[in-house]
DNA sequence: CAGAATCCCCGCCGATACTG
DNA sequence: CAGTATCGGCGGGGATTCTG
């Protein structure tokens, strides 16, 4: 467990607004997912990933889960502080079909 | 009126994690705001403030309104599409809130 | 399979100064 | 008052390659 960072409303945003971020969020609501599905899902490089998962982890959105198997398994799921955002993506969600709506 | 780019919702994510511009928001969410007023309530520097209300005025979340008068006066406001974004911003605060209780 | 390492480049960011 | 002009720095971002 990481959970560096203070989850302050600033270094949300900021996060959210980093490609992939929100897929990665709006993925995970599903269940647990690998590396491999999160990358097809969000079509970013491998580093980029990377790096926006060890964001998310840090800042304790997500939980990341090794198994030691092999071939290895990593799974990456949401936190509860991870499902609380769920209300807020939902919002937004909203916002962006209403959006399309009133052009 | 400007209005040139498709109001998605990654352009809004994108905008969203620029600094200030969640502030800038809120601020307007009470009412129109002047250039000046702005800069004190976000603390950026004149060109970047600049460069964020021509990127909200361009998705059609904020309109500009030009006084001819002396001195100068430029008033910023919500459009609808900005207004309607209240509902997300308030989720987004209130996980900001449950962010700081769970620790 | 899940990443780490390396490299290069561009785009933003803030600071400062100036103007209609 | 409400911006624009100019500049320098640096950090993130993508593509590619390699490994436990």
């Amino acid at each position: 467990m990481v959970q560096s960072k203070r989850p302050s409303l600033e270094d949300l945003l900021e996060l959210l607004g980093q490609r992939g971020v929100y897929f990665i969020l709006r993925s995970l609501q599903q269940g647990a997912l690998r590396f491999g599905a999160l990358q097809q899902a969000t079509a970013l490089p491998p580093r980029s990933l990377s790096l926006r998962l060890r964001d998310l982890e840090e800042m304790g959105l997500i939980s990341r889960t090794e198994y030691q198997e092999v071939p290895p398994r990593v799974e990456y799921a949401l936190t509860p502080l991870g499902k609380a955002l769920e209300p807020a993506l939902e919002a937004l969600a909203a916002w962006g079909k209403t959006a399309l709506k009133t052009p």
